[in-house]
DNA sequence: AACTATTTATAAGA
DNA sequence: TTCTTATAAATAGTT
């Protein structure tokens, strides 16, 4: 009798033409990826995130024990001393975790340049609000009296040593002091929900991935089309 | 003749009790699962970042075009409005990305504050550099001229208006004066330098990721264990 | 790190 | 889509 179908057949891998033929591809594809990475996870007990984005721009995620965490890991990673005179190894450390180092160190200067310009403020604050409760510089000043003046002098000079200590520098060098990069940076707000669908009904929470791992899951029950979703041991959890 | 080998058995997808054994399921699972990501990548062009731990703590990484472009896009995802009442989505939306959430938070307040608070630095500052040319108020505050101090008098209303509206806020309202939404924006850096370290030696150009691709550059070449490496179409590149 | 006998994944066709 | 089937590919155990 003659065969039924051709079966698997060898293809060269370059990007699809065929639309419709690269969706079910992917679909096959992306499940089966899914699948082996929850077996290596299972296997081997490590942590692991996989985030694809779909053809139709819907993200896919998941990880062991849940791909945030994972994801934090990887931003916040131990440097590997092993590696540490590698060139190759030292200049990806350096890769590493750029956005959550930088953004770091944005903070600290940011916060640093903050501190000063707040203690700087205070103190003109403090030098103007002193005689606040007669407004005497809304009087002319040549009618202050004496000690009224003296007292002025001594303030003045306060902020003026207060000003050449921080205000030269938060005016005139902090701008400069950025690296350029950041002076740059174009910022984008993104205060967007980002929401996550759970894996099945109740099988989320504790049990191994793999240990409620099979075909019949693998399609269409837990395939939700949905940008990010989540499962594993930790999914139904924080981390 | 025998058999020269029982060839590949069936195994019960578990966590491997020996540890020569997982070590080397390891490698070359891990070896099998990159391959497959980055066929998946090619075939169908999509995006994607995959992170891996290994059992000896290490990371492995690598994604199309690179991983922390995926990662973004991931921790900035668009919101999906159809699941935006599902409490376990809200639920893990709350969960995903704390960290860097968190610190773009607190930079953006940050940034606020300082950018509010060095407007006001500026300003005392011009109030105090006026007049430094002859650095008048170092000789005391009585023996000004009736002219200077008339300018001091306008300088020094200037900036009690200006305390009043910049200081007063940055002393005591800007803490807690940021819209929520100002708050929770998350910001991104946009002009990040972003390089790769190169596949293998002059292949990691533009050709296809998988048309590269095979078992030998699999396994030792490019599974340099060390954090943070990406390869494929962009990997070269900044992005 | 290689080698195979198997299991597993999957391209095509229905 | 989902199922089937023949075949390609991955890999467990061995050397």
């Amino acid at each position: 009798m003659g065969k039924s179908s051709k079966g698997r057949q060898k293809i060269e891998i370059s990007k699809l033409d065929n639309e419709a033929n690269l969706l079910v591809t992917f679909s096959k594809r992306r499940a089966g990826l899914f699948k082996k990475a929850s077996e290596l996870a299972t296997l081997c007990g490590v942590k692991f995130a996989l985030i694809i984005f779909s053809p139709t721009r819907k993200s896919f995620s998941f990880g062991n024990p849940n791909v945030d965490a994972v994801v934090d890991s990887y931003l916040n990673g131990e440097p590997i001393p092993s590696v540490e005179d590698d060139p190759a190894a030292r200049w990806l450390e350096v890769q590493r975790c750029a956005r959550v180092r930088e953004l770091n160190r944005m903070l600290t200067q940011a916060l640093n340049e903050l501190e000063s310009a707040r203690r700087h403020a205070k103190q003109v604050k403090m030098v103007l609000m002193a005689h606040q409760t007669e407004n005497w510089w809304e009087r002319s000043v040549p009618d202050l009296s004496l000690p009224q003046l003296l007292e002025l002098k001594v303030a003045l000079l306060e902020l003026r040593k207060d000003v050449e200590q921080q205000s030269g520098i938060i005016t005139t060098e902090v701008m400069n002091s950025l690296p350029l990069e950041q002076q740059e940076q174009v910022f984008e707000a993104s205060s967007r929900t980002h929401p996550s669908v759970l894996f099945g009904q109740g099988n989320a929470g504790t049990t191994h991935i793999a240990s409620n791992f099979n075909a019949s899951q693998l399609q269409a029950p837990i395939m939700i089309p949905t940008p990010g979703y989540n499962f594993g041991e930790g999914s139904s959890g924080s981390h």
